[in-house]
DNA sequence: CCGCTATATATAACATGTTATATAACATTC
DNA sequence: GAATGTTATATAACATGTTATATATAGCGG
């Protein structure tokens, strides 16, 4: 077995070791949404989540609330456009700005994925590092290890209600 | 000001937010490399400290080491080959294997990156986040908060020795 | 009103991760 | 020792982020 350089070099791995438990955790993410049944992907779930509690949102707004960058909002967006979720026309008072609203099958998706797989994936991923405490390479150690001992889809069993609501 | 919903959704978004952070995080360190100098990408380096500290390893290995998958282990060290910073050759004892190991060029590159660079992205890094504590939500908004305020390349300046050694 | 600058979005090119699969070398079994 | 399965690497196709740049609309100064 070889020795996991990222985790032994701390510090000055960090963002490798960030990114690297993102895309696990978001692969793990994805397991959860496709067991529901769900045709979404989780990197989309941000921004049908912003308009649902901002309203509607211009491109640039919406990379500004997901925090990525302006071209890669606008490729999410035609996704969720061709998906049928979403909605777009332009700002009444400036043609540049072109506003993003849900549409029925979108709020229809956001009102269901509220009651039923986000509140599991929050649970789940709270299960996973909800009571971590100390240092951040001791808790992100503790997350590599807590996800390989149970993935997360194996955390995300409703046994009774849901235990959280959609955010904060 | 359009809200950040990765943030305000928690637990939920945790996956989308760590990548994020790692992105960010790995941007700024690239900063910190290119103003010493060295023409190489942040995300080679894992590879190249990895077969510093074990000596030569296979290509699977070293996916091991750095926590990806094999083919992307195969681009990066297709590229640190074409850099000369590596020398790649089959495993005597079995041919389907191929150690990689550091060049004069590689192996210079690594002294003097242990000895400035590395030094210097550790020290910023720990200066963003070593004394954290506390639940995870709450130290990742202060490294997006402590990133926004003074970027990585700002605390790096040397001022003094090196604050830490390479690694532990 | 015209021309210049600024802003919003789209597009192109690239970086770097993934999964799925092809290929070649090794190991095993009858 | 030939057939079959396994393992190591390469390659293809895709996902999703980035930066750089093009284009269209808005806003402004003369």
């Amino acid at each position: 077995m070889v020795e996991d350089v990222v985790r032994t070099l701390g510090f000055l791995c960090l963002a490798s070791r960030l990114r690297r438990i993102g895309e696990r955790l978001q692969a793990d993410t994805q397991q959860v949404i496709d067991e529901a049944g769900v045709g979404i992907q989780a990197g989309q779930y941000p921004f049908l989540a912003a308009i649902d509690r901002a309203g509607p949102l211009t491109i640039g707004e919406l990379a500004q609330a997901v925090g990525i960058t302006q071209p890669g909002a606008t490729r999410t967006i035609g996704q969720l456009l061709e998906l049928g979720f979403v909605d777009i026309q332009p700002a009444p008072d400036d043609q540049r700005r072109r506003l993003v609203s849900l549409t029925d099958k979108g709020q229809e998706l956001v009102d269901h994925s509220k009651a039923t797989i986000w509140p599991r994936v929050a649970a789940a991923v709270a299960d996973l590092c909800g009571d971590l405490d100390g240092p951040i390479l001791e808790q992100l150690a503790a997350i590599e290890d807590g996800l390989a001992a149970l993935p997360l889809i194996r955390r995300s069993t409703v046994t009774g209600p849901p235990a959280l609501s959609t955010a904060q």
